[in-house]
DNA sequence: TATATTAATACAAACGTTTGTATTGTTATT
DNA sequence: AATAACAATACAAACGTTTGTATTAATATA
């Protein structure tokens, strides 16, 4: 039985087999010009013959950076965390750096165990969307105060000293498009369908279409809104369904403060025997991708997912690289546009 | 303006605050018995007040041991692989590990550059879904032969020594599905939609569905065969149009190698004024929990991806744990059992 | 040929820990 | 009171790199 366990290969061996100092194998290959090219070239090949791996912990403890990214969601399930870890990876890749995804699974528990891992020096910064549990902003404010760079992204609580936020205007774009359905003739009454209103976005949408509805002269009525409690879809779509087959009366319209409740509150009003849109219109919010699997192609506040991922990974990574204390040009927040996208259930 | 650059406490600090050694500093905080009861809390409390956190870089390079696992998936968009990170990072995070994600965009060259990076030294073993481009496999075989634990899940080409797999039987899964379709009377014709045949596991759901229709009695029909080539959705959905609507007469049934094919098929299928389950049947694979959103919930072959990431990460874990090179049982390869959900795409 | 100059390389400290060995301090034994 | 025994602590090497400084080799200048 072959047991010989792999050597791994570091400077040393290459520098052994030289007969060279390890500075040199170092400095050869890192292509200084204070070692010769003739030895330069003889040291790389050595290197290729041996197969040698630069370790990466240890020139991490030297530089201090890891080229790793620390990503914390709240939870993997959720189309549009994962969009924009796509396109915080898609930045982050482009300037070599990698992304650590942790889920805080929406427990405020969970996401400081995370920022605690976090902080033991295993990624040159955070980018965080929190959970509606507020507890842990201390952690973040101290991890910021550390000098660590951070963004928060999506939902945030109170702003944290010496973070940066990327988000979209919630309150804007819930008003806007709680405004197209106000507008047409056949719409007299609006419904709301949201998640839990600790979420401050949630709150934020919730209060755009409440504005949105007095400013048009509707009245609100508090029969028509409901907020999901659960934080699993087959118990969502029970909630809501719920809700609905209590209904007495039905509002012209339903706007739902994400994607997927439009998509459960279809699917509890055609349980019911209500037609999308022809009896009910329904809009959405986050026009994520797989609402292009539906038959019924669902109108959608679209929210920047993929940008939002790419711009906190921008700015984290521009934080990152000039070095958290040097004065920097200070965006500490960025607001991303949103767009109502009409299609299929509204008319 | 303050500018004190926060300092970073290290063990050095606490020694000299308490003007005792290092060691002793680091002997208390690991609750060494070879320190004084009486010392070691006097550390601990200065430990606290200083704010000191421990340097997970400068363990690992001691220890050899980062505790973070890498993962390899082929697209970020697919709820399949979140799924499975999901299991992952459930069984992981439970032995105090991380999760490293990175996506090969299901590109070879992507997943070459991901391997490498892993090769770092930044990751203590690796899971992977491979893509249908073969060629990095002989660096993850490398890989495995220096000796880094590493599990091929899902999608795999050719056995990799000293590697281990999970999977399911992806073969006599789409046999027995399409079974299930053929053996209904309304049913004498199964059409299929599937991804590229070049993916080992589409092309085992190919031949399963094949095979199934022969042992049948029916005849395997080309016409009603297709291979999505792209690999977007928006793509693939026009992909898909435009193969049925080409169709002078269609098959009773389809069956599709994964969900989002068997929902952009039931799309393309009403678009064409087809009607499901009426007209035709239609079955999926993978079972994802976002069919559960959908008005018409997806027959489909139910695939434990969760629990596949778990148990990747348990065979993964358990070899690093106990050291790659020691006899282990050699557990090297785990088939997951699937099992036929059906619901309202079938009658 | 001796010396100044520069090129090429080697040495050693550092990054922040852990851990084996050496040292010091304390108590018990005679 | 001397010493053995052991507890408590300090010292130093190691992990695999990078990098500033010292040393040696090679060339240029006189």
């Amino acid at each position: 039985m072959n047991k010989e366990k792999p050597t791994i290969i570091k400077l040393e061996d290459i520098a052994k087999a030289l007969r060279v100092s390890i500075s040199t194998v170092s400095r050869s290959l890192s292509n200084s010009s204070r070692v010769k090219e003739a030895t330069r070239k003889k040291v790389r090949e050595k290197a290729d013959e041996l197969g040698y791996i630069p370790n990466q912990i240890a020139k991490s403890l030297i530089s201090g950076k890891t080229g790793v990214i620390g990503v914390i969601i709240p939870r993997y399930d959720e189309a549009f965390f994962i969009e924009v870890c796509r396109g915080i990876d898609h930045y982050a890749r482009k300037h070599n750096y990698r992304i650590l995804i942790s889920s805080s699974r929406n427990s405020s528990r969970f996401e400081k165990e995370n920022i605690m891992v976090f902080e033991k020096g295993i990624v040159d910064g955070l980018i965080i969307s929190l959970t509606h549990q507020t507890k842990s902003q201390t952690h973040l404010q101290s991890m910021a105060n550390r000098g660590t760079p951070l963004v928060v992204f999506d939902n945030m609580n109170e702003k944290i000293e010496g973070a940066m936020h990327v988000r979209i205007d919630d309150y804007s774009a819930a008003y806007e498009a709680v405004q197209f359905l106000a507008q047409k003739k056949s719409v007299q009454t609006v419904g709301f369908i949201g998640g839990t209103i600790l979420k401050s976005i949630f709150n934020k949408r919730y209060e755009g279409y409440k504005d949105s509805l007095l400013s048009s002269d509707f009245s609100l009525k508090e029969e028509f809104v409901f907020n999901c409690k659960s934080m699993h879809q087959v118990h969502e779509y029970h909630e809501i369904y719920n809700f609905l087959s209590k209904l007495n009366q039905f509002p012209n319209a339903f706007f739902c403060s994400t994607d997927s409740y439009a998509l459960l509150c279809i699917k509890a009003l055609s349980k019911l025997g209500k037609r999308v849109p022809e009896d009910i219109q329904v809009v959405g919010f986050g026009n994520l991708h797989y609402s292009r699997l539906f038959n019924t192609e669902l109108t959608s506040v679209s929210q920047p997912s993929f940008k939002m991922g790419e711009k906190a990974a921008e700015l984290l990574l521009s934080k990152i690289i000039k070095g958290a204390y040097l004065p920097s040009e200070k965006i500490d927040e960025l607001i991303l546009p949103t767009k109502l996208i009409i299609r299929n259930t509204t008319c």
